[in-house]
RNA sequence: GCGGUUGUGGCGAAGUGGUUAACGCACCUGAUUGUGGUUCAGGCAUUCGUGGGUUCGAUUCCCAUCAGUCGCCCCA
């Protein structure tokens, strides 16, 4: 009995055709970076399993039930890391770039990211995330360029049907004060909520506002508000932050509900959703926020912070929700039949001499008859198919037939890259 | 972690307790001795997810299991 293999649960393949679409995300990514000056960090794929606990936060359904976690054979516990800030920052305090007189250090990172979860539309074990990190600045006018870049992201990606949520989540006295009251709101009539929100009292009390079943509760209505409770600092902060948004044309909307799931954020908290109809249940795209203290609580200075996190995929999925296309750039230049053994000779060797031109080129490997060669090079969209026969072998010329218009001529082996280099567009 | 749903060729998709499991697409060959996207004919290919049970007999009924998929929690 054989035994046949599949991809691990909430993995997947990414294949032929589908990574044209990666590639033409990573390069829109790149270029973006490039003028926003966020150079490339690259940092291993796991790290100390405490690193993700003490920054991430124990509490947390990340560390609480979703962590890759393992020993190695020295005993270590290790974690395949589950987002991309802690380890930006651990490198960032590793290697004392708070020194630098460059400040913020601006960074950015793809690569995947792994949460042990049920798979589901947009949510997967092994994950792309591109991310920034603005380290060592608590200038609100930073904020407002690390949002920027990620709408900037999707803009250029084509994407139309988006929206930008803000919101802010205080410094840590705002938080405290405000979580305090939820508890002494909700507490005496916890009963009355469903289960998830009785979890949520102890766990992170502000999500208790967003629950879907009981948004109707008599309480929801008169909770403590966030808005209400941000201090002085805190509240001017998020209105330069908006101010700055202001400037730069981007809209947004503030909902005083927005938390985020992570444990070291503070101030700014932002959200990039799909509205596109008919995308899943899950409409997140990209999430962010200030992490101010985070440096200091993995052993480093005190500093300052800001980042984002979006995943690749659902970046994808929100292009098909909205109907929309890439521009790829992989097309077949030139498709050439051969109708015979000496004629086969002669095709690979000009396949050989278009490919050094930079003209992509294909020939027939399944010794296919000459119909079934053209059938193939229309299958592939060939914009030209180059005929080689006996005649042609005699003449020292090729048969060139140009596919979207059916015109055919004669042209010497000798002319054929000038030929097909000027039909081109001069791209070659 | 919890719940719903699905699992037949490369893809899509019928079907029945009983001889060789439809059909469509795709692919190859031919009609057209050297020309694609139309047509016609022929051909190719299937462990009916896996394991067990009931039965004279199971792709079909039962159980288990695995996998896909969707939703909850949460998140990218």
């Amino acid at each position: 009995m054989e035994m046949s293999f599949k991809v691990p649960r909430g993995t997947q393949d990414i294949l032929p055709g589908e990574s044209a679409k990666w590639q033409r995300v990573e390069e829109i990514i790149r270029d973006l970076c490039h003028v926003y000056r966020y150079d490339e960090i690259r940092t291993p794929m796991f790290e100390s399993t405490e690193l993700f606990t003490r920054s991430v936060g124990e509490t947390t359904d990340v560390v609480q039930k979703e962590m890759y976690t393992f020993e190695d054979r020295g005993g270590r516990s290790l974690t395949l890391r589950p987002e991309g800030t802690a380890a930006v920052v651990r490198s960032y305090v590793e290697h004392k770039m708070f020194g630098s007189p460059d400040q913020p250090v601006k960074l950015s990172y793809i690569g995947p990211m792994f949460r042990y979860e049920r798979q589901q539309a947009g949510r997967y074990r092994q994950f792309v995330q591109f991310g920034v990190e603005a380290i060592g600045s608590d200038d609100p006018a930073i904020d407002a360029e690390v949002i920027s870049l990620a709408m900037d992201v999707y803009e250029q990606a084509g994407l139309t049907d988006i929206k930008l949520v803000l919101n802010s989540l205080g410094d840590k006295e705002t938080r405290d004060n405000h979580r305090a009251a939820l508890v002494a709101h909700f507490e005496p009539a916890i009963g009355e909520f469903c289960g998830d929100c009785q979890s949520r009292l102890a766990k992170n009390p502000l999500r208790i506002l967003d629950c879907k079943k009981d948004h109707a509760h008599p309480l929801m209505a008169t909770a403590p508000k966030l808005t209400d409770y941000l201090t002085e600092s805190a509240a001017s902060y998020f209105a330069d932050v908006k101010m700055y948004l202001d400037t730069l044309g981007i809209a947004y909307e503030v909902n005083p509900n927005l938390v985020r799931g992570l444990d070291y954020y503070n101030h700014t908290a932002f959200e990039i959703m799909s509205t596109a109809s008919g995308f899943g249940a899950i409409t997140t795209l990209c999430g962010g926020g200030r992490y101010n203290g985070l440096t200091k609580e993995i052993g480093g200075p005190d500093a300052a912070g800001i980042g984002f996190a979006m995943s690749i995929e659902r970046l994808l999925l929100a292009l098909e929700a909205e109907g929309k296309s890439l521009d790829l750039h992989n097309e077949l230049d030139v498709y050439i039949v051969a109708m015979d053994e000496a004629a086969k000779v002669k095709a690979v060797e000009l396949a050989s001499t278009f490919r050094t031109k930079g003209i992509a080129a294909e020939i027939d490997y399944a010794q296919r008859k000459m119909k079934a060669q053209m059938k193939a090079a229309d299958r592939l969209q060939a914009k030209f198919v180059l005929i080689l026969g006996e005649t042609e072998l005699q003449q020292q010329a090729a048969a060139v037939k140009e596919m979207a218009t059916g015109e055919q001529q004669t042209i010497a082996f000798s002319e054929l890259v000038t030929y097909l280099q000027g039909k081109l567009g001069g791209q070659a």
